[in-house]
Parts: structure tokens; sequence; C-alpha cells
RNA sequence: GGAGGGGUUCCAGAGCGGUCAAAUGGGGCGGGCUGUAAACCCGUUGACUUCGGUCUUCGAAAGUUCGAAUCUUUCCCCCUCCA
């Protein structure tokens, strides 16, 4: 089998492929270009879309060169795939400033210097908006067939769960294949690589290739990533986990993978750090707390970069282990008149805004949650005074994980 | 356009004049056990509180009533069937 398809499955990253061998064949003789798509509904990446990016990465260390769809066109109709509900339709705005932010969190995962291999960003947009709808029906809409439209799951699921779908989602399908005929044309790209819920809209550009062109092109899905929980991954309560530091902290970053279940561990090493296989087989016997560090180390070096990395696992190591103050925990300023009024300890978190219900607050305090410098606080009325204060630091302690930094200013 | 069904707290989903800040389940949060894991157990889950209570919630508005998520009227939205 072809190296790169081989390291792709050895990963876990390969769900289905269109034509498995002749793609390998292929592989083997040359060096290709592939594209993945991101839609740009969010304002930024969460880790859910950071198996593709892996892909991305993957095939440039084997010498093909990627293309980064960004969906600034499709996202203007909504992908229907897994969704029971239209989406919200963003403004130009919003889908320009996501836009960006996208691609500068790609451009961080990415190698971007050599020019056989550095990313070839494109925007849907500039196609399709200029897409001529009779012209369109008849060059590209008459190789669809109604029939099979309704077989694909994006659009049977919705229909059998008698949920409405738009005229303008079901086309989302036909637009998504028309992006990938767009590209095989302009760029010579013979490769769509996608989650597995992006199936059919791959098979669709492969299909639509073959008509139009004659041409033959490869569809590649990735499976969608449950935790051992079951749950999907890449969401929390607290919201996504986000690849942008703007709204999620290296350090957050870095504990969300520490956290990682048990059950995961290997598996996320393998999909998401670039040991190699032979070095992840043989940590089998390391203690599983020293893997999960080790995983967390990998992939907050790989997006924060090494020192952001180190900083968090001393922070954290800091953090939990003792009566210190971690340097690095992310800290919030407070006024220095403030603590000479003698505030509670309710208002104190109150206003330094970790949680904005004073009723949540008390919740917490009974439930033994609240420590500041490590000591309980159990009396709702305990006065935060100066001597709390050491160095001008004072160290909040939200349930065991949540460790705050107050400083005055 | 006609006929029916429905909109309840994060979600699902009960309630159908007072005992309702609203059952139950899920999720979340906190605690315990542990390993910053899982499983399990316990608590909690509208806001404010001088911990006595007070205030705002059941699609929107108006009304009936001592009292409404529950009844009436109008309006908005969703779904199903018929045309």
């Amino acid at each position: 089998m072809n190296k790169f398809l081989k390291e792709f499955k050895d990963r876990g990253y390969f769900y289905q492929c269109t034509n498995e061998v002749d793609l390998s064949n292929l592989l083997d003789k040359e060096k290709i270009k592939a594209y993945i798509g991101f839609d740009c509904t969010a304002e930024s990446l969460h880790v859910g879309s950071l198996l593709q990016i892996m892909c991305l990465r993957l095939l440039q260390k084997n010498g093909h060169q990627p293309i980064v769809l960004i969906g600034g066109g499709t996202t203007r109709i909504g992908d229907p795939s897994g969704k029971d509900k239209t989406r919200k339709i963003l403004t130009e705005n919003e889908i320009e400033k996501n836009i960006k932010n996208i691609k500068n969190i790609l451009k961080k995962y990415l190698d971007n210097d050599d020019p056989s291999t550095k990313p070839i960003f494109v925007n849907n947009y500039t196609w399709l908006k200029n897409l001529n709808y009779i012209s369109f029906l008849r060059d590209v809409g008459k190789h669809f067939t109604i029939n099979r439209m309704l077989t694909f799951d994006s659009v049977k699921l919705r229909l059998d769960r008698e949920q409405s779908l738009s005229y303008m989602e079901f086309n989302y399908m036909i637009l998504q294949a028309y992006d990938f005929l767009e590209l095989n044309k302009n760029k010579n790209c013979i490769l769509q690589i996608g989650g597995s819920d992006q199936w059919g809209n791959i098979i669709n550009g492969v299909e639509l290739i073959k008509r139009y062109s004659n041409k033959q092109v490869y569809g590649l899905t990735t499976p969608l990533i449950t935790l051992a929980t079951g749950a999907k991954m890449g969401k929390t309560e607290n919201g996504a986990i986000w690849l942008d530091e703007k709204y999620l902290s290296p350090y957050d970053y870095w504990q969300f993978w520490r956290n990682t279940d048990d059950g995961d561990v290997f598996k996320f090493l393998k999909m998401f750090t670039e040991l190699t296989i032979n070095e992840i087989n043989k940590l089998k016997d390391n203690n599983i707390n020293e893997l999960k560090i080790l995983l967390a180390n990998e992939a907050t070096a790989m997006l924060h970069g090494k020192i952001a990395a180190k900083n968090s696992q001393d922070t954290a190591r800091e953090a939990f282990s003792s009566n210190s103050l971690g340097a690095n925990l992310p800290s919030v300023n407070i006024d220095a008149k403030l603590i000479e009024k003698k505030i509670n300890i309710i208002d104190f978190i109150a206003i330094s805004k970790l949680e904005n219900s004073k009723s949540e607050i008390r919740r917490l305090i009974k439930g033994n949650a609240i420590k500041i410098n490590d000591d309980v606080i159990l009396d709702e009325k305990f006065i935060i005074d100066q001597d709390l204060f050491k160095n001008s630091f004072l160290k909040l302690s939200i349930g065991k994980k949540r460790h705050i930094k107050i400083q005055l200013s």
C-alpha cells in the first residue's frame, strides 16, 4: 500500500475511500493535489476540525500539495448534513471575518515555505458568486437526478424526520460537487478529503467530474471521532475547544488534552501527535498520566509552540500540586481600591466575572468548591483583605480544576 | 384557503385554576472515591437576599378570577392532513 495511505490508516484517519486500490497506485506514482473544505460558520476552528488539519499535514509530509478550500460561498447556503435545522444565515462581514481567522489558524499548522507542498488557499465564493443560473443548470444540473439526490443521507434524514429542507440547502451538495470540478479543472486537484458526514457530497463531486470531464478523481473520508464516553469530540458545556488563543488560552487547551479519557489516550496520540506509530506502540507500559501529559504537550506545541506547551505543563504542575501560585495561570485583574473596602467573597468573585450569578457563587461555597490560596472558604461573608495577596497575587480556585490568579491593579 | 395538533425552565418532556420556580430523564455544575481518568455515590441546577423571604419566568399582548403555565380573546410562530 502507498506510504501516505498506510500512515493515514495506521493513525486512524481512514473511514472510506471511493477507490482505494487505484488511489494507492496513483499516489505511488505521482505527487498530487488534494483538497479539504472548511466551512466558515464559526469565528474560529475548534478541535472538531483538527483531524482534517492533521490530514493536511500528512499530505505535506508525503510531498503532496494541499488545497484548503474555505467555504465562503457555501457557508452562505448552509450544509444540511447532520443538521436538523437550517442554520442561521451569517452576514457578509461575519463571513469575511471568520475566513480571516480560520486562515490564520491553518497557517500555524501548515508548512508555508516549501513551494511544492505549500497550501493553496481558495475561497469558493470567488467562483460560486459568478455562476449564471441557467448555464449552471444546463452544464452541471443535468448531471444530477433528483431521484439520486433524495437518497443521500443529508437529504433523506431530514425528510425522514419530517424536518423541512429548503430548496437552497437542497442545492448544497451540487455546489460542493461543483467546487471539486472547479478545483479539478483549474488546479488539477484529484482528491477530496473530508469527514464521514461529507461522503455524500464527495461522491457527488467524483461522479460529476466523471460525467463532465470523464476524469477519474477520488474521495477519502475520516471517521467521526467519538470519545470513549460516546460524546462527540470538540464541544464541552463551557464552549468549544477553540484553536484560537483569543478564545481559549494555551493553558486551557493543554488542560483539554490532559483531561483525556484513559480509553482515548492511544487513539489521540496516533491521531493528534506526530510521534511515529512505532514510538507510540513502545509507550504501552508507560504511566497513563504521563502519557496524557505527553499528549497535551505534543498537541499544544503543534498549535501554540513548544514554549507555550512547556509553560502550560509547569503551570499545571504548580496549580495542582502545591500551595504555590502558577505563574501562567489565567489571571484576572481587580482594582486595589475594592479590596481596601473589604468586600466579601461573593462580591469579589462576582466582580472578577468568573461567575456571573451570586446565587451560583453561594451554591459553590455551600458545596466546598471555593478556595483561596488553597484554603476552603465556607463562610459566605468571608472578607477579602490585602493580606491574602502575596506579592499582590491571590490564587482563587473554583472547583478542583479552575485555578485563577487574581492580581491587584 | 379549509381541518386538526402544538409552542413549558440548557435539551427532551409532564403539568392543564391554588399544595408550581413548575414532575421525570438527559446534560451541566459542585462534592465524595481516585489518578486533573472512567464507573459509581451524594448534592445542586431562574435571579436577588439581612436566609425570614422578595422579584421575574411557562410564544406575545389583553382579559376573567381573591388566585392563571393552566380559562377567554386577539396576535405571532411551528407541524400534520386536505385544496
